[in-house]
Formats: structure tokens, C-alpha cells, sequence
DNA sequence: ATTAGGG
DNA sequence: CCCTAAT
């Protein structure tokens, strides 16, 4: 399905197909039997024949490669030449352009489908036992985490080796190439996906893996995913299963080497890990940065990536909006934007990290105002988790209550000439849309995203007693056929790459990934299924962006060219998933002149550097005032106190205590922190120095 | 968690 | 106010 979308994209300029609505039995059903539509086979073509370039390029570098050794060869790279061995020629071609492409993608589009994510948990065990040389499973969870871990990275180095020829298609064919990448990587996961399956089929049969998640899963599985996989479209996933069957172990065996290889080499393994933690605590802490300092850093493939694939986008963003900047002020207070440079505008999608569990009993109300829709769909998620809790252990239930989602950033391009009303609406009409277009919600369990939709709470780790507070939620646009009305222009590249992903996520999924299929759910006010974005009359459009950054898959889906490969030469460790969270800004809240007074007088008597007691002693009850609050506020008085009258805003304060701030913050200046017990007598000095 | 500063 | 680096 993404296959064909985005070929779609590339070629018959920007329609997002709605091939991805149509109902999922069809689907499966063509793919089964290898039923290919015509536009298809167009843009299956025009991938096979780029593909057969790439095929020859590749292959003579992979000899150069394999002479040099494993350090570079990516795991995509080696599993293809084990499938040039039995496979045909055809499908290293797509590996190789899989490895040119981002694999993040891929992992992230894999997720979507539950089919494959059960698929890819079973390969991450196989690899997990080997490679990572972990004891036995322990936990699914964290298997199938590391496990993609391990797939992204290893993803990442392939491209690394085949870096030069995306970017030679990408010249080609602009528009294609981006699509191609994307296409690629959907491949490239999907073998190995399918690989891992047939690895785990074995592994099972062979009784090496006792697991019985597993095989549960597999056999869930099986019939679906046998499915599914055909319905990518393309002819090489089939091949390839058929002729592996007995291959299978090899495959494995050369994954499992690969992997190996890839984390060996560099303590980056560790690192990798170690990260998660980082973003937890962040996650925590609901602290949202704006940008995502991780650029620089960027030490995913996947992050990289998507910077470069994003930046195109933003500057024809900025171009295109320049001049309704002042629009898009005011959008931005309605959501945050990003638009860091180099930074991967697209947050990842909706990522409700405030979400809070508490572990007694009821939901907390929710707190955040962001939008109405917004707490629709906090409603509808925490009425979800609810209901999940009960679903599988009669035990004991998790109460979750979720403070708020945070919706993707949204694009709304308005004339200048527009009305505030307008702006509202097509707000309004980019929040529907996203929202009618089918929302997946998606569960983080420390950052990272669980996807095995199976597993039970206690399965997964999230329970009361264990981390309740790293659990989030996320809300993950599932539809992209909203923005095609708007611009097609804008979307090619980079949306292409969110689209398919969606879109992979939409097919089957009605609208929750994981847990929402409580008829409460549709009471939201925002489901409006029918609602598309319409832009007429005032709107001129509305943009809607949504691409997931929200765990550390999500990453994947932005697109980036030349950085990712020095990062991920440099370190793929990263795999922090910066949450991205738009946490609204605190509402502004003008001190009053009597606080300025509390403020002055504590200062006076505590002096500066001491916020922390000044908040206590004068704003205990201030729960809105921080002392990092008090300390700015501080700031601006004395700055305040110096400029001209005329040049102050807000409320006037009284020269009086202005004189004071000044007194009190030269005193200060020359007299550093002095302990209580001599701030009276510094006090006094100030007084008198001021003259008061 | 605080403090100190830059934005 | 926000965001961070340092403590």
C-alpha cells in the first residue's frame, strides 16, 4: 500500500491515494493473488527499473564492501546478499535501495500494522537472543524494543553504504526518489520482517525457541501476515518468502551477524540504551523543548534522516507563509511550532506525554485546555484505558488518566486578509481532519512505543505498581488524504513519507492501534468522519503536517539526506526519543504591583541568588509564581528600573519600589549571598541607601 | 531541585 | 515566560 501511494506521489503528482481506505480484505486480497493494478505496475516499474541501477551499482560496491569487511555492511546489505544467493537478483536490488532509503520508515510503517509488529517482535527475539546476547527473553517488551533497536541501526548502516546511490536517484527523479527511499525502506523492513518471521516459524518448529508469547503471536499471526506481506505489492516480498522457507535459518543467522557487527563495533549498543532513560525522565517531567537540541546530535539514522527530508519542506513553508507570518504567529500560540532549521519539524505526531497514571482510582480531570478536541480525545483515550485495564486481568486494574494529547503540528496557511473567524475555522478544519481521519492511539512504555497490541498491561510492564509514569499515550494521525486537497506541491517528498507511513498504519487498523475500540471513543466531538478539510472560502488552506517523533520509530518517518550518513557514522546511540511536546505556555500572568512589593521586600531581605527562599517566604501561596519566576520577574524589574517611564509596559509600578529594586539590586550586587541572619542587617543598609 | 543566564 | 547549563 505505501508502495503504491507513494509512487503514486512521485508520479502522478500528489494524490494520496485512497487506496489505503479501501477495505482491507480487498486489499489483501488482490496482493494475495498478486493482483496488481495498472498504476501499480506503473510505479512498480519505474521502481524496478531504478531498482535494477541501483542493483548493479550496489552489487559492485557490496563486492568492494565485503572485501573491506563487515564494519560497514549494513544488516539490509548482508541479508541481501544471502538472498542473492537463493533469491533472485531482483530482490538484492530492492535491499539495496532499501539501504539507500531510510529503514526508519520502514521499521515505523511496520509498527503500524499489528500483523507486522507481532512479525517484527518475533524477529526481535530471534536476534535478541543472539545478538544481544541477553539472557533469555525476558520481557517482550523489551525485546521487541531492542529488538528494533538493533533493526534501526542496522538500517542506518546500510544506508550508509548505499548513501550515494539514493542520492544519485534522488537527482533523477526528485520527487521519485524521495518516494523510493521511503518505498525502499518499507521493503527492506518488511523482508526482514518477513525474514524474522519465517525465522521465528522455524525457530519455533525447531523448538529453539520455547517462547510462547511467540509462538502465540505467530499463530495469530500467521494467517495475517501471510496476507499482508503479499499485499505490499510487490512481487519480490512473495518470492522471497516462498524460496527462503528453507533458508530461513541462514538469514537469520547472517541478521543475526550483521547485528552483531553493527553494535560491536562501537559502545554505541550502550549508549543506545542508556538514552531512554534520558527520555523518560524527560517524558516525566513533561518537559518540552521545542526544538529538539538532537539535531546536532543526531545520532539516529532515522533522526538524520528526517531533518534533511524535512528541511525542503520547511523552506518552501517559509517561503510560502512568509508573508503571513502574522498569522502564523498566532497560530503558533495556538500550537506550538517548530521550525528549527535543521530540526525535523514534524514532532512526532501527536504525543500525549502528559498523560498521568494514578494508580488509585478515577481520572483526573484533565487539566489541559489546549483545545476542545484535544480533551475529546483525552476522553476518549483514558476511557480506553479503562477499558483495556479490565480487558485481560481481573486482578488488578490501571487506572491511567491523561492530562492531555498533543496534536501534531499543524500548517495553516490563511491569508493576511483573513478573518480571526477564519483562522479558527481552519484550525478547527485541520483538527478535524486529523481527527476524523482516524487517530491511532500508540503506548509508550519508557519512551518507546509498544506495539505489540497482544500483550496484556502486565505483559508489558505497565501496571500500578511498576512504571505508571513512564507509560504514555500517543495520538497518531492514521490519514493523510486530508492535505491532499491542499498542496500538492508542498507534501511530495517528505509528506510522502509520512503519508505511507500513516497509511500503513490506517489500512487495517479501524482507528486505534492499540487500545481504542470503545464506543465511547466515537462520541468525540472531533470524530468527525465526514469532516474533511475543506478549504474554500476564507481558508485558503489548511496544511496539516503530521509525522511521528513521538518514539524513537516514529523518527524514522522523516526523510533526510547527506547528515544522516555522518551520523550515523558518528554514533547511532541515540536513540532518546525527544518526545515532542507541545506543552502550551504557561498562561501569562502580569505580576501585580502588590507582588512586585512582596517581591522587592523579600529580595531586599534575602537578596539575589536566593530564589528559592524568596518564593518560600513571599509567594509560598503563589503556586503559579516559581522561583525561577521570581528571578525573572526580578530580571525585568531592574530592568525596568532603568529605562525610561516612558518605555515600560503593563501595569506601572511605583517608582517607588523601582528605586528599591535598584537599591536592593546593588547591594545585592556587591554583597553576594549572606545568610538570614545578616539580612537584616543588609536590609537596613539598602534602606538607608535608597533613602526609604 | 536550584541557581544563573540567555532567548 | 521558556529553556538550559551548572550546580
Amino acid at each position: 500500500m505505501v508502495f503504491k501511494k507513494r509512487l503514486d506521489h512521485g508520479f502522478n503528482g500528489f494524490q494520496v491515494p485512497a487506496i489505503p481506505r479501501a477495505p482491507r480484505s480487498a486489499r489483501r486480497r488482490g496482493l494475495h493473488k498478486k493482483t496488481v493494478e495498472d498504476s501499480q505496475i506503473c510505479a512498480f516499474e519505474l521502481l524496478a527499473s531504478i531498482a535494477g541501477k541501483l542493483l548493479q551499482e550496489s552489487e559492485s560496491s557490496a563486492s568492494s564492501n565485503a572485501s573491506e569487511g563487515n564494519n560497514q555492511p549494513s544488516t539490509s546489505k548482508d541479508v541481501k546478499r544471502e538472498q542473492q544467493n537463493g533469491d533472485k537478483p531482483f530482490m538484492a536490488g530492492w535491499t539495496n535501495q532499501g539501504s539507500c532509503g531510510d529503514s526508519s520508515l520502514a521499521s515505523e510503517l511496520a509498527s503500524q500494522n499489528i500483523n507486522l509488529k507481532c512479525i517484527l517482535k518475533e524477529f526481535s527475539h530471534a536476534e535478541s537472543d543472539d545478538a544481544l546476547e541477553h539472557n533469555s527473553i525476558i520481557n517482550n517488551s523489551d525485546c521487541s524494543q531492542k529488538v528494533s533497536e538493533d533493526v534501526k541501526s542496522v538500517i542506518c548502516k546500510s544506508k550508509t553504504d548505499f548513501g550515494n546511490y539514493s542520492s544519485k536517484v534522488e537527482g533523477d527523479y526528485p520527487h521519485f526518489g524521495e518516494s523510493c527511499d521511503a518505498n525502499v525502506k518499507n521493503e527492506i523492513q518488511r523482508q526482514q520482517e518477513v525474514e524474522g518471521l519465517k525465522t521465528e516459524g522455524v525457530n519455533t518448529f525447531s523448538s529453539k525457541e520455547p517462547m510462547d508469547s511467540c509462538l502465540k503471536s505467530l499463530a495469530a499471526m500467521d494467517p495475517d501476515s501471510n496476507v499482508k506481506l503479499p499485499l505490499r505489492q510487490d512481487p519480490v516480498p512473495d518470492a522471497s518468502f516462498s524460496r527462503h522457507g528453507n533458508d530461513i535459518m541462514l538469514v537469520s543467522r547472517d541478521d543475526d551477524e550483521n547485528l552483531s557487527r553493527c553494535f560491536k563495533p562501537s559502545t554505541k549498543i550502550k549508549a543506545s540504551r542508556t538514552p531512554p532513560r534520558i527520555a523518560d525522565r524527560r517524558i516525566r517531567k513533561l518537559l518540552n523543548s521545542k526544538y529538539w537540541k538532537v539535531a546536532p546530535k543526531l545520532k539516529d539514522c532515522e533522526l538524520s534522516r528526517s531533518d534533511g527530508g524535512l528541511k525542503p519542506l520547511y523552506r518552501k513553508r517559509k517561503t510560502f507563509c512568509s508573508r503571513e507570518r502574522c498569522h502564523r504567529d498566532i497560530l503558533f500560540k495556538r500550537r506550538k511550532m517548530f521550525d528549527q532549521s535543521s530540526v525535523v519539524i514534524s514532532d512526532g505526531g501527536f504525543s500525549s506525554e502528559s498523560v498521568s497514571n494514578s494508580p488509585e482510582k478515577g481520572m483526573t480531570e484533565d487539566k489541559t485546555a489546549s483545545a476542545a478536541m484535544l480533551h475529546g480525545a483525552n476522553r476518549v483515550s483514558s476511557s480506553v484505558m479503562g477499558h483495556q485495564a479490565p480487558y485481560r486481568s481481573k486482578d488488578s486494574h490501571v487506572k491511567f488518566s491523561i492530562k492531555s494529547f498533543r496534536v501534531p503540528e499543524l500548517y495553516i496557511d490563511v491569508p493576511e486578509t483573513a478573518t480571526v473567524g477564519s483562522l479558527k475555522r481552519s484550525v478547527m478544519e485541520a483538527v478535524t481532519a486529523i481527527l476524523g481521519g482516524g487517530l491511532h492511539v500508540g503506548i509508550l512504555l519508557q519512551g518507546r512505543k509498544v506495539r505489540d497490541d497482544n500483550r496484556t498491561l502486565l505483559q508489558t510492564g505497565i501496571s500500578c505498581k511498576d512504571n505508571l509514569d513512564s507509560v504514555g499515550f500517543t495520538l497518531e494521525p492514521s490519514t493523510v488524504q486530508t492535505s491532499p486537497p491542499m498542496c500538492s506541491d508542498d507534501l511530495p517528498p517528505l509528506l510522502t513519507c509520512d503519508s505511507s507511513q500513516l497509511l500503513t498504519s490506517s489500512p487495517g487498523n479501524p482507528v486505534l492501534e492499540s487500545v481504542i475500540s470503545d464506543p465511547l471513543t466515537d462520541p468525540l466531538p472531533l470524530t468527525n468522519s465526514g469532516n474533511h478539510i475543506e478549504s474554500n472560502n476564507d481558508t485558503v488552506s489548511s496544511h496539516i503536517d503530521t509525522t511521528d517523533k513521538t518514539t524513537p520509530d516514529s523518527k524514522a518517518l522523516v526523510a533526510l539526506p547527506a547528515m544522516s550518513m555522518d551520523a550515523l557514522a558518528v554514533a547511532p546511540l541515540n536513540q532518546k526519543t525527544r518526545h515532542s511536546e507541545l506543552v502550551q505556555r504557561r498562561t501569562r500572568r502580569p505580576f501585580s504591583v502588590s507582588e512586585v512589593e512582596a517581591l522587592v521586600h523579600a529580595v531586599e531581605e534575602l537578596g539575589t541568588g536566593r530564589w528559592r527562599d524568596v518564593k518560600l517566604c513571599a509567594f509560598e501561596n503563589a503556586d503559579h509564581r516559581t522561583y525561577v519566576d521570581l528571578k525573572d520577574k526580578w530580571k525585568t524589574l531592574v530592568h525596568t528600573a532603568r529605562i525610561a517611564p516612558q518605555q515600560r509596559r503593563g501595569e506601572p509600578v511605583p517608582q517607588e519600589l523601582l528605586d528599591r529594586v535598584l537599591a536592593a539590586h546593588a547591594y545585592w550586587s556587591q554583597h553576594p549571598a549572606k545568610q538570614h541572619g545578616k539580612l537584616q542587617a543588609g536590609t537596613l543598609k539598602i534602606m538607608e541607601a535608597s533613602g526609604k
